[in-house]
DNA sequence: AGAATGTTCTTAATCTGTTAACAATTGGCA
DNA sequence: TGCCAATTGTTAACAGATTAAGAACATTCT
């Protein structure tokens, strides 16, 4: 029998969690945290982006975000620079050392992730999907 | 159109933090954090446990825990004593504090679920409990 | 008994999450 | 024109995540 003790929230988080152990490994080979990738796979998917709209793709909050791209920078793989037309803005984007690293990572990611759909399921990877996109359009 | 740019772990992180929304207003009003609500209706559920059960079952690494435990100790809401059998282990159980917190609260508690539930639909909630089950008994 | 091994919990170091407050800039409006 | 409000990004202070390393106790095995 199946029991159902934890919240919702505890489940999400669970769920993310047994996701992740697929990819982790990868990150750790390059010295690249969960936050930094997602940063990465951001600006990747959407080109120069203000650090606002930057922060809502990766889910993180501002002053998180602030560190992390503090030392993105730092180790190469972004640049900054201010906007022209309004100076509070500053534009963020990838270096060359960036497309490097997909360059030469995605056959691993690629791979990794057929894995995972492998055992999970397409089907219910699809089913997933839609369910947790109704979730997110929640408000309270 | 759809579209499903974001990865599964995203997704994952988005729909979980749509779902603390409806939450997160209640444990404000009671200076309780997210960790300190898991570790706290963890207790409530299991009665006393060890400190490396309650990691498990609130997904929180040892290392977070030994400071959670601190404060929640400090706070009044959890006590502390050594196992007899063996000096290693630490059992960890509520105060009559932390009854008397989940008293006042849980009313509340159980309107903001039944919000939840009404607004995304008991029938969904299921199946999306039944996949995200599968998808933690994963493993790479 | 005593050494090797394993388990539980903690400490340390670094990175991120969270809230509040702040500086700089922009836009609206008297 | 000058003042006020809103916006963007940052700093500060604390809580928590992650990895590695360590301390204390328990178990095993000879």
């Amino acid at each position: 029998m199946r029991k159902f003790n934890d919240s919702l929230p505890l489940q999400l988080l669970k769920a993310r969690e047994a996701s992740m152990q697929f990819f982790r490994p990868l990150l750790q080979e390059n010295s690249i945290t969960e936050q930094q990738w997602r940063v990465l796979r951001a600006l990747k998917a959407y080109g120069e982006l203000e650090s606002k709209q930057l922060a809502e793709h990766c889910c993180i909050l501002s002053p998180s975000l602030t560190g992390i791209i503090k030392r993105l920078e730092q180790q190469g793989y972004i640049k900054r620079r201010k906007s022209e037309e309004d100076q509070r803005r500053t534009l963020i984007s990838l270096t060359e050392q960036a497309l490097d690293l997909f360059e030469r990572i995605s056959p691993d990611v690629d791979a990794r992730y057929k894995a995972f759909t492998d055992q999970f399921g397409e089907e219910k990877l699809l089913q997933l999907a839609e369910l947790l996109h109704d979730l997110t359009e929640l408000k309270p």
